[in-house]
DNA sequence: CTGTTAGCGCGTTCAA
DNA sequence: TTGAACGCGCTAACAG
């Protein structure tokens, strides 16, 4: 019972089995072997019985490249992220492969250093690649982004990322409202003087969000805000490291920091020069990722469910590139404000 | 100069520009097309020019998959990683991205838990999506995945992990010999009784490297080797955290610890029982990541290039891809020792 | 229930 | 330097 060699084997290329050889194996047609292997139901019992057989003692394994020409599909969708890593964005990562997996699509993941140019570049390839769907995971869309976006017909959403103009479809939690409790639970402590750090200003999600919750909290408490209080820098445990002259010099007794390694590093720089956390100082991080409960003492934290964000924008993707109905564009998840030893 | 719809468009699908519209529209064969697209020398200059200007005029991109399928090359590779979220892989994988988009690839990332079943299940679908190559992370790499490697003709190299056959490419460092030196400064002040706290010993890092480096360190002074200071656990740092009853009922003065977060929990729960570190424990880890510098007092760890491991794992996998002649099957990457405060 | 026939969009000879 | 024609492996009508 030795089969012909297909064409693919006579060259010696990657020894391929294509559904050519299963079918003249099974002595049915490619068609048939086509419906057996994508589930086609409208198969008899038995030469179904038989193709799977013969795929199996081939070693038969459908090239996923020429079913995506065929059908238009390549149940794999592309994840363009900052840098993976970052606990923040792989946490996301990981929820996103999850559900990936779960509905049988692969990620493509491209780093994208939160750099237009590059955003932009590697959406063209995603595209190109003709996946099915984009994660998109950044903090600024520039204009340009925004245009490719809208010209593709490739669905695409945002996770853990906000979209100021509210036109693309995102996962995220409310944080106006997640750093307003925070920051009024550090002026219930008393703290009139409370300093926001965060990363650049030019990302709406601290400017448009998460100094908006700022102030709201202010505002609440009659605190007039205090423009010297506002601490712009990046998102490095370093660059928080060596913020504490300047935290000194406006006499804040707390602050609110927008990224966890940047907490620790303020609030390390905090101790090593001799202040007393949370006595002296307390800090309050919004990411609630693991240092936060490394380093000592323990960092209070606005909690997120980062891994559920990437999976039910993963989740939110296949509805749409299934063409199923959506009701909300934006689907905010939980948060919640753990107390830990940072703070009174 | 309307130009006419392609059959694609008319279905009003994913509207679609092939080659085909662009060479009728710069009155050229498609074949032309083709060649300037792919920088092919033997196109007149004037010629190309008028394609460029189409091309351009049009927005065409070349559909990947169609050319993928024509040239059997995707210039994609699938990475296989136990989970994005762990800041070893993470920085692995940055490392690879990096270089593969220096070199035109995209990375496919699965994650596997390490689990061969999954291993196992992720690489059929990467193969069948006809990557080019293969980038495995993984401790133990099972008896049937090491068979399915075999079978497949498409080129496969480990990056931070090893092969103990020595049958599969792959990029570390010399964790024999770093393990020897990292506890061998432990020995030099003076411990007697030193733990080796690790991940699972199933996994061949653990068992045959890592814990080879420990014995050898101890033959060399002198000290017999005790089962009792062995501790094998898992990779989180909850479990480093609950393991200092154990290390104390042992006797142990110092800790050699596998893993970051493990190190980290070991110290920490070292420290909330009241001991002070380094002066009545030292504790030694052994990847450098970023916590080592944010739990204090700093960690004392062995050093490897994680991201370069990951980049050069990349390189090696293009000129395997490539089919260039690789001298060496195993690339041992430089590590080092830094000494922070855990130890004294 | 099964087979035939077209493409999917592009790379690649082989002639011209 | 260019074009015609075939094939990559598979899906999807359309017949039967």
């Amino acid at each position: 019972m030795k089969r012909e060699l297909s064409k693919g084997e006579l060259v010696m290329d990657k020894q391929t089995i294509t559904i050519y050889d299963v079918a003249r194996e099974a002595a049915v047609s490619m068609a048939t072997v086509s419906r057996v292997v994508n589930g086609n139901p409208n198969v008899k019992p038995a030469t179904r019985k038989k193709v799977l057989e013969v795929i199996d003692r081939l070693d038969y394994r459908p090239n996923a490249v020429a079913r995506g020409l065929a059908s238009k599909k390549t149940t794999t969708v592309g994840v363009i992220i900052p840098d993976v890593s970052n606990v923040y964005f792989s946490s996301l990562a990981r929820g996103i492969d999850d559900v990936a997996t779960m509905y049988k699509y692969n990620i493509i993941l491209a780093n994208s250093d939160n750099n237009s140019q590059k955003e932009i570049q590697v959406l063209n390839t995603l595209l190109a690649k003709q996946v099915d769907g984009i994660i998109y995971m950044g903090n600024k869309i520039s204009d340009e982004l925004r245009t490719q976006f809208d010209r593709s017909k490739t669905p695409i959403i945002l996770a853990g990322s906000v979209d100021p103009k509210n036109e693309i479809g995102s996962v995220h939690i409310d944080y106006v409202a997640a750093v307003e409790e925070a920051v009024s639970d550090l002026i219930t402590h008393d703290n009139k003087k409370i300093a926001f750090v965060s990363g650049p200003l030019d990302e709406a999600i601290n400017s448009e969000y998460r100094l908006k919750g700022y102030k709201n909290a202010l505002a609440k408490h009659n605190i007039s805000f205090d423009e010297d209080l506002v601490f712009e820098t990046d998102y490095s445990y370093r660059a928080g490291e060596i913020l504490w002259p300047a935290i000194v010099s406006v006499g804040a007794t707390a602050a609110f920091v927008g990224d966890d390694e940047l907490a620790a590093g303020v609030m390390n720089g905090a101790q090593d020069a001799g202040a007393n956390v949370p006595n002296e100082f307390e800090v309050v991080t919004s990411n609630n990722s693991k240092i936060t409960e490394i380093v000592r003492p323990k960092l209070s934290s606005i909690t997120q469910p980062l891994y559920d964000i990437g999976a039910v924008s993963m989740r939110f993707l296949t509805k749409l590139m299934n063409k199923e109905e959506v009701t909300e564009k934006v689907v905010e998840l939980p948060y919640g404000f753990i107390k830990r030893s940072s703070t009174k």
